[in-house]
DNA sequence: TCCTTATGTGACCGGGTGGTCATGTTAAGA
DNA sequence: TCTTAACATGACCACCCGGTCACATAAGGA
């Protein structure tokens, strides 16, 4: 359910206008909540053009996500082309130091996706959450093959478990940044560029060395 | 803005259907979305009854979460019980066990937690996630503290730092369980139980040693 | 028995929603 | 200039919501 061949008629200009105002309307709201009225009202146009545009609320929101999906992918080529062959825990501090980037950038972007990953009544919500997922489990599932090749990383965890670890500790990290209500009075999202930094070194850190007491060197 | 005191005039039974009724209405939709005419319907009873027992939506929704705040805290009255002074990481993992327990006890509750956690237009939702976090941040942050003096972790991070790394990990854990959109292709919900406490016991284990190339035993 | 109080009832209200469509406006080709 | 097709408009629709309230019913004390 693309735009209609209307929308991409008018002036690239008029549809960033509507992309943005669809944009802040479900990144405040979430899919159900949105309203469409509210989002006409503020564009100044007439709901009728609107569903001139698009077919319904579904097809601006579908619209709305692939625009997302392009950024990520944008993101997530940017970051392959740097060194493909660094060492697997910088290349993950660089994957983290990257979303911090994008919640930077786009944080409305940033705000839709938790809402599709969190709230279930979102048309087509597996699929959409499944070329996400596509994109990282690619991208990190490649990284830990190699790595478990190169004995950087333990060999004894399957690779989707390693994926796993690592996503719910980045994912939390970047959520807890994005939104103050998610990070258990860590205060992420209001520390200075140089304490942020230093928490990413320490999470990237316990990822490779864990909570335990520091063993000798290997 | 607790229960009218006819709610408590209400045979017991009568009290456990209502609030059954309403668990299972918010934690298939939220706040929100959740339908009071939906409940009354379930119920059989007239909608103005319902307003009788409370005061308006909230009063109920209120309710319902006070009664889950009791369930939390019995759960960790018997985890404390527990031996305290047993090893750091074995506390750490009969804790995610004991999540495993109440996901496979009060689904429902469960999910209108994870509901007040990721929806914003939740009544309430600073005081009532605030209850919740103060019971885990005593639990955990006493386990820390205790476990960087003995020595059983290691003194470079501040315990907050600490506490946002465990529950990163363990509540990931506990939502890729409860619902399968949230494990990243893992499968966690549908493993063998012996497959289960498998991955328990590996994600314990990478908490305390990390992710990188097992070092020399220290 | 009768009166009073407490409880149950559901039609109804105002308000917001996604979606429609007859009508008005604009622009282009002949 | 006239015709025709494309686009813009907002009043309107059916639907559902949380919440109200005048009224019916039941219960308890005298």
């Amino acid at each position: 359910m693309p735009p209609k061949g209307t929308f991409f008629n008018l002036p690239r200009a008029k549809q960033d206008r509507i992309l943005a105002a669809a944009v802040r309307e479900f990144a405040e709201n979430g899919y159900r909540r949105a309203s469409l009225n509210t989002i006409v009202q503020r564009l100044g146009i007439a709901k009728g053009s609107l569903y001139q545009y698009f077919a319904n609320k579904e097809g601006l929101f579908l619209h709305v996500f692939d625009r997302f999906t392009d950024l990520v992918k944008e993101m997530l080529a940017s970051q392959v082309k740097n060194g493909p062959e660094a060492d697997f825990f910088r290349q993950i501090q660089e994957a983290l130091l990257a979303g911090l980037r994008f919640i930077d950038n786009q944080p409305d972007f940033y705000r839709i996706y938790l809402r599709v990953l969190f709230e279930e009544d979102v048309p087509r919500r597996r699929e959409l959450l499944g070329k996400v997922r596509l994109f990282s489990m690619e991208y990190f599932g490649g990284l830990c093959a190699r790595a478990q090749i190169n004995g950087i990383i333990r060999p004894d965890l399957p690779c989707p478990m390693v994926v796993f670890l690592m996503e719910s500790v980045l994912d939390r990290f970047l959520q807890a940044y994005a939104s103050p209500d998610h990070d258990n009075g860590l205060g992420l999202a209001a520390l200075s560029a140089i304490d942020r930094d230093q928490a990413v070194t320490q999470t990237i850190d316990v990822l490779k060395n864990g909570l335990g007491r520091v063993k000798a060197e290997g």
